[in-house]
DNA sequence: CCGGCAATGTGATCAATATCACCAAGTGGG
DNA sequence: CCCACTTGGTGATATTGATCACATTGCCGG
């Protein structure tokens, strides 16, 4: 059982202890749809553990890498939607098997005018993620494709914590919205640069 | 004297009240920046009359345009600053005269608690302008520049109220990241199908 | 240990758009 | 009313990245 008190040490005690009495600890499979583009959001989600990677789908199938969702991290998108009763605007998906802890949404509201640091706490989520957004806008609009490859593997090494990313030059391409052929020769100019090595569905990160 | 009671119909009118004796009004011209990326914010804005842009630019000024505030309207980037004393992401320029309403920060946190419309009115403004630059993304990550050019052009016919829009195709480009001569190219190709005529510094929107 | 599939490698070609190099047409100030 | 400047028009060329076609490699199950 993960103690809410070390992953969200800004928030009040009070606060945090009515997040355990009334908040539902979910764990979910890898792979799994946490929000789908489209569909209504009834709770708001706070990563336990895990990792939830969060991506825009047009209605072409096309679709785009946003950000990544880490332990102490809530969902800047399932606040502001499950406070207006509205539906998902982008995808999210356990990435690993991730517990959760969902906050049913008519709690919102009372916590807002009870607890301050819980305002101070969705303000500081929504700033992030509208940051990475801005920051992922600013990739697309105006980096060529070898940039934008390669501040996807850092953002990725970042988020997992690890030196081998686990993912296939077909997975990065989607999530690029490029072309497979592309990114393997992308990867490859990196890898002669001696920045990863390359191996059968993996990529070693050494320095981006 | 512009009365906020019926520009801001969602609000309690007691906090309407308090928003008339403790926020400034204020007016500005044409071309004035109203928040500058990278400096701090100190107000959250309310647009009384008038049209805003919101763009974001990059080290190597590069820019792009994201949305309009209009009367009614706040600013979600100067809520979410503000709030935690943040520099700005964007920068917002008045495209026309502008009349505003400046809310000092200290006074957001006390009308979160005592005002659940005011709650309801930030993540609604926020929720806004979220879809908004999603939607921008989905532009520019998927979308061929005739498409984007369109998109542009539907968007200003929305905000500025008129069929004729001011603007060189020069700053068309600038503000789509793209050159001066694809749109001149583009805008003709719209133009041979009837949608919008040109004339020298302007651009007439039939039927987009 | 082999047959088949998923993943990767690679050249050729194409499409979109950026860039360059001009020219022409309108416009406003002196 | 004329000159300089801004705006718009247009062909040629370069670059990026998408697409196509196909070869190769690694891996896993029977």
């Amino acid at each position: 059982m993960i103690k809410l008190d070390a992953l969200l040490p800004s928030l009040d005690t009070a606060l945090i202890e009515e997040m355990e009495s009334k908040g539902i600890r979910k764990t979910v499979n890898e792979g799994t749809i946490l929000l789908d583009s489209g569909q209504p959001i009834r709770n708001t989600i706070i990563i336990l553990d895990g990792l939830v990677k969060l991506y825009r789908e047009d209605t072409d199938g096309n679709e785009y890498f946003m950000y990544h969702l880490e332990p102490g991290d809530a969902c800047a998108l399932s606040m502001v939607c499950a406070m207006n009763y509205r539906t998902s605007a982008m995808t999210a998906k356990a990435v690993t098997d991730t517990r959760l802890l969902l906050l049913p949404l008519d709690l919102m509201d009372s916590w807002m005018q009870r607890y301050p640091s819980w305002n101070q706490f969705i303000v500081c989520t929504i700033r992030t993620r509208l940051e990475e957004l801005l920051e992922t806008i600013d990739q697309i609009a105006f980096r060529k494709m070898d940039e934008r490859l390669l501040f996807y593997l850092k953002k990725h090494k970042e988020s997992i914590g690890s030196e081998e990313l686990q993912v296939t030059h077909a997975e990065i391409a989607q999530e690029l919205n490029s072309s497979r052929e592309v990114i393997t020769r992308l990867l490859r100019k990196l890898a002669e640069q001696g920045k990863i090595s390359l191996k059968r569905s993996a990529i070693i990160l050494h320095d981006l």
